[in-house]
DNA sequence: TATGAATGAGCTTTCATTCAT
DNA sequence: AATGAATGAAAGCTCATTCAT
């Protein structure tokens, strides 16, 4: 009985991921308004209602699917800043680890993007609030190892730590969307210290 | 007479603004499909049909927007690194104008990223080409300040021209968003140095 | 002042002439619904209101077309069988005016097939009651010959003057038709006496 | 299981002819461009969005009635024509049937000429082109009847058959237009020959 | 429990008509 | 008297959501 509702729930769990599959494609593909229930339904080989025995409505599927991911990421991002090391070694890691999650995932990627639908414009807002915590926490995380750096004497102290977090996500992040945009032109770096010398190198000649 | 046609012309310009501004607070608020003709129309206090009238459709109203804001936006930038100076003199007037020109028309901001409504992912994507286009002449302008810099030895060559100006247009943007979603947590920097710094000056110690 | 008047007066009959003019050939050319009133003031050069000064409505515009034309055509062919001769020659000029009439206004005779518009379905219904009471009045003054023909012994009472009437008139609508549908296959004939043959001699051998 | 899906079936066919049977009797009281999908829709107690299930748009709804229903005459008339028999009889047939199929349908009569929608004139223009095919193909089948006659010496050669066959056509619309119209003063002649006469007697005393 | 037929609010757009100038 | 800007009802159509089976 009990292993009988265990087969069963992961059955339905199953499905569930298979419904999210596909939407995540649709949605990256055409964007949130360019998709219809309808649509996810036919391709996942579910019927309409089924669709609303799992998420009580499109915006909940679009929800879902966005934490989901973002679950993926962050803990893979957390996970590469956390591991042993000093804080170049930190960095190194987050810069190649983010690089991979970009290039594994472009689909997802573009899901981010692809259409904020809201009240929003900025990269974080329109998502939902837990995943902006979520990437707020992940942001101070990455200050705390600018600053561990700067303490250690090993960094300059020429931003504030925050400041110096969101430059090198956001270096990273540039690199990816020149990449993502156009593969075969933009490259982003087998090595990370290409990206981490823009930082860690003096660009103006003293 | 003459006088009259002027009269009627101002009359006709100043709608056709009117139209504009209240497009340009509900698409920056709710995004391109969350705002219907009708909603434009009433909130302009115009029948739907006078809408119609000048923008032939939905579309048209939303590319007139964002092609008009452009315009301002390009100009102010372009004058920002033609103006007489160095390299460094130039980019510091850039870090400036962009930190102005995006704190003075937060809507506008609003609205280019809002929605891109497409299958598109990129910050530049799902824009009308005409756009794209002078987006993309601008950086190859601000890369060639970079490579002036870069060629007077004013600069280490630490990246392709190109990638250091998307990093730094990048950078702006960043904090600039930040500041567009909290205004009181995040500041744009007052001083142009703060971000250049991340560029300018050496990170890691020697 | 009487002649100013008058003068006015003739201005004003140009214009309303003038207006119908253009409006005949685009409801000719596209059907009465895929012409808008705009298009009509457009390409006659006035303003929108002033159609509606001589035409209180689209449909009044309409009626007044066809009105005017089915007076022409009716003028015309009652002139023809109402002229001296016998039976014979009247039906011989009615079949000879009845193509001259047509292929001379073919836009007309378009506009009175292009579109029922209404309740209607048969060649007369739709039209005003006005135009029907006249094609009526015209076929009994034809069917007239017809009796006189046969009073006269100069026919043979193959069927009711009425029914012949009809007859004649359609057979005439049938050969026209087959001519403005494809000019270069199907002819109208030049000498009257093809169509009236077809009533006039035996088609079945005695 | 096969029931089921067959009563279904059954069921899904029926409204489907619910909603022409309503808008086959709409069309043809208003004409095309009078009835709106709406209207039809509540005459035929569905929702808007029923309809649009059954036929993608209006015009699809109003090409599958005209389809349908002369689908049917035509496949009348053609048994009448190709029925054993010398010519006499075949036409004979031809006129009775084309009578019995007018008076059964008068509904769709007027659908076929309630509207031509477009920049025709013509009776056959504006419809479907399967139709227009389908109607030139049994003209052709009629003028083949006369020529066959007139090889056998039984018909005088007075005209080309295929005039011959389209004049006898014209003829009976005629009448039947007539009757349609009026049902109380003209009546569609119960003995075939009435019409045939006038083709088939002399007219004029030789 | 899963289905998908049915729903209808709401979208964009057109155009006959009005009326202040 | 002539104008044409402004109006808004109403059209065709879509699609998220519901609920009887």
């Amino acid at each position: 009985m009990s292993k009988e509702s265990t087969r069963r729930e992961r059955e339905k769990l199953r499905q569930r991921q298979e419904i999210m599959a596909v939407a995540l494609n649709l949605f990256s593909e055409k964007g949130y308004h360019s998709v219809s229930m309808h649509e996810i339904a036919a391709k996942a080989e579910f019927a309409i209602g089924t669709l609303y025995k799992f998420f009580s409505n499109k915006e909940e599927l679009y929800k879902a699917l966005l934490l989901e991911q973002s679950d993926r990421f962050d803990a893979a991002l957390f996970k590469a800043i956390e591991s042993p090391g000093d804080e170049i070694m930190k960095l190194r890691r987050y810069v190649q680890t983010k690089g991979e999650v970009f290039q594994n995932n472009a689909a997802t990627i573009r899901l981010y993007f692809a259409e904020t639908r809201g009240a929003s414009f900025n990269l974080l807002a329109g998502l939902d609030q837990v995943i902006r915590n979520r990437i707020e926490r992940f942001l101070h995380q990455l200050a705390e190892i600018f600053e561990s750096g700067i303490r250690a004497g090993r960094f300059h102290p020429i931003a504030e730590p925050y400041i110096l977090a969101v430059a090198l996500d956001n270096l990273c992040s540039t690199f990816l969307f020149l990449w993502l945009e156009n593969p075969e032109k933009h490259v982003y770096p087998e090595n990370p210290d290409t990206i981490l010398n823009i930082l860690f190198k003096a660009l103006v000649n003293p």
